[in-house]
DNA sequence: TTGTACGCGTTATCAC
DNA sequence: GTGATAACGCGTACAA
């Protein structure tokens, strides 16, 4: 590889000046620009990026690390964070955590030793060591698919308590008392912990009995929500709907209840959250709280180089707004059910 | 930021003896060693990887780009790529090309400033400007979902046109003879143009004429097979069965299909590409073509980074095996529609 | 076992 | 408008 030392030697000018042709060529006559032009040309010198960024202390790198890639809904939101990062310049070290918080340790560490100028995580634990040393060093730092709203660390997010209330109120309306959830894990999952407390002050705020019997913590994967579901339709008074922590849990339910002979939607009504795109392409439609995961990732990337610009800022905490978009995965209970289930339940719960 | 300077004038060493506890500890003597330890606590010292690449000229990080993140098939490989690179000390910087040249042109060339060691690309054009560059100047190169099986690049696949032929033979097995194929644009995917060879020249050994009319090109998203599918079956003689190019475009067919009100799959039998993991949960479940997208992202890392150890090395070639995975997508036809429709279609073609 | 000194490719600061 | 040169943080001969 040919440096701007060897191009110098065949213009016949100084490294000064290359670097000015490369970086401000206005302020070099016409003719000596050409020449290095040439010169470069002939070389075929090729520029390196990592040089200037060991100069100017500058990497133009961010990390980005999210639970999972194969989600489609986190695939979104990359896209988001790339498309703004790379219109500034920036490019993205990527990373998956694979729900681990050994692994997202780990990769905020390689990460901050190739000099990224800041991080986007979807972390898997709030309150843990690894975004308290950022803290501690002044690291530019955007949480995504965060609830935070307040405190010393920027983060995007939609408002998770109100997606699950909306999820649940969907399904009262429809006639639905016994109401299950199939959640992801509360300990590395501060957004599903949010939704399910909506859930709750929505059964609450419908005079519907809270029974712990009908939650399940799961992970967020397809074969989940199927196996969720599938114990959740055993139980002696089974659920007449369900309300999913994503839309992978909640397309699993389906095929876990298709499995066990329920017809869809007439035997169970689901909700699912993400609405990712093929939701509106199975069969039936899917039911579900849409996030705006592009957005959320485009926006987390605006906040964070806002932030590397100017590190004394405060830091912004964004809700974006969720909306249920009904399909055809939810229907209306049969007139008798809702009483007899109600009228067990509240003998066993109240 | 403290550096290796500060380290050793706290620790009352050289810099050379700092640099020799981070990499190579045990040439140290323990007693100096652990001095460094302290001295590198109490400045808070944070290693320098983007200096050490500076230096060894080597960047430990490499460059993958694919068409779409947001397919699961792909996400799956860049997965595979990750696990590989990480597991060998590799970073990898990730683009989408958006299936356009033009991006996958400039991604090349934003990469290779930033010093990647090599590059994995599933490339949309493969005789362009962009692969020739980068061949003429020996740079490490791997194509990751692609069929050349010789050459001076390295690739690794799979038999694309085999995957077309037992797509087509399952169909043609079942009774089918008026079949469909929803094809992603031959001018960026010769996968696809594989494909279709392979569709043809099955057509051809069980004597079905070839009507070019049965053929759409489209792209791979959703909502292409879904109006794809809809123009295939508003034709005067429309197809019993389609073999699409991607899950995307089956399960966009599928939903295009019932919009239309044909049953599946009595009125349609579908076959996709891929294997998505999602196509064992819907429903009907979809009969698809295997890929090993994890294992191929794995191995196209494996490829890669034996070549930026020994640049001198012979192009590596992999075709892995794809195999057909049956579900309920398929169905055979009534009995005397395949007659109807062949005579008809003879008439017309032969 | 440890230290000295140089170089990696670029930018920035002075001079001229 | 251009040139000389000192950084940037680290690895590595080579010397001690």
């Amino acid at each position: 590889m040919s440096t701007i030392r060897d191009v110098a030697r065949i213009a016949a000018v100084s490294t000064a000046t290359v670097s000015r042709v490369i970086n401000s060529p206005e302020v070099v006559s016409p003719e000596t620009r050409n020449r290095v032009a040439k010169a470069m040309k002939a070389c075929r010198y090729q520029y390196n990026a990592l040089a200037r960024g060991f100069v100017t202390q500058q990497s133009y790198t961010l990390g980005l690390i999210v639970p999972s890639i194969t989600n489609p809904i986190f695939a979104e939101s990359i896209r988001g964070v790339q498309d703004f990062a790379h219109r500034e310049g920036y490019q993205a070290l990527l990373g998956n955590s694979d729900y681990e918080y050994a692994k997202e340790a780990r990769l905020c560490e390689v990460l901050r030793e190739r000099q990224v100028e800041g991080l986007i995580i979807t972390t898997t634990k709030l309150r843990g060591k690894v975004l308290r040393d950022l803290l501690d060093d002044h690291f530019p730092l955007v949480l995504l698919y965060s609830t935070v709203r307040k405190g010393p660390i920027s983060a995007v997010g939609v408002d998770n308590f109100r997606g699950g209330y909306s999820a649940t109120e969907h399904l009262i309306h429809l006639g639905h008392r016994r109401i299950a959830m199939l959640a992801g894990r509360f300990s590395f999952s501060d957004k599903s912990l949010h939704r399910w407390h909506g859930y709750k002050k929505c059964l609450r705020d419908h005079r519907i009995p809270y029974d712990p019997a009908l939650v399940l913590q799961t992970q967020y994967a397809l074969e989940n929500g199927r196996e969720g579901i599938k114990a959740l339709l055993a139980l002696e008074q089974p659920p007449t709907a369900v309300f999913c922590s994503n839309d992978f849990m909640a397309i699993g339910a389906m095929q876990g209840a298709r499995e066990v002979g329920v017809a869809l939607p007439e035997g169970l009504s689901i909700v699912g959250f993400d609405d990712m795109a093929i939701a509106s392409y199975i069969n039936p439609g899917l039911t579900t709280i849409r996030q705006p995961a592009y957005e959320m990732g485009r926006l987390g990337a605006e906040i964070l180089l806002s932030q590397i610009k100017r590190r004394d800022g405060r830091p912004i905490h964004k809700i974006l707004e969720t909306g249920i978009v009904v399909r055809e995965s939810t229907a209306g209970l049969t007139v008798c059910e809702p009483k007899r289930n109600s009228s067990l339940t509240s003998g066993k719960h109240v």
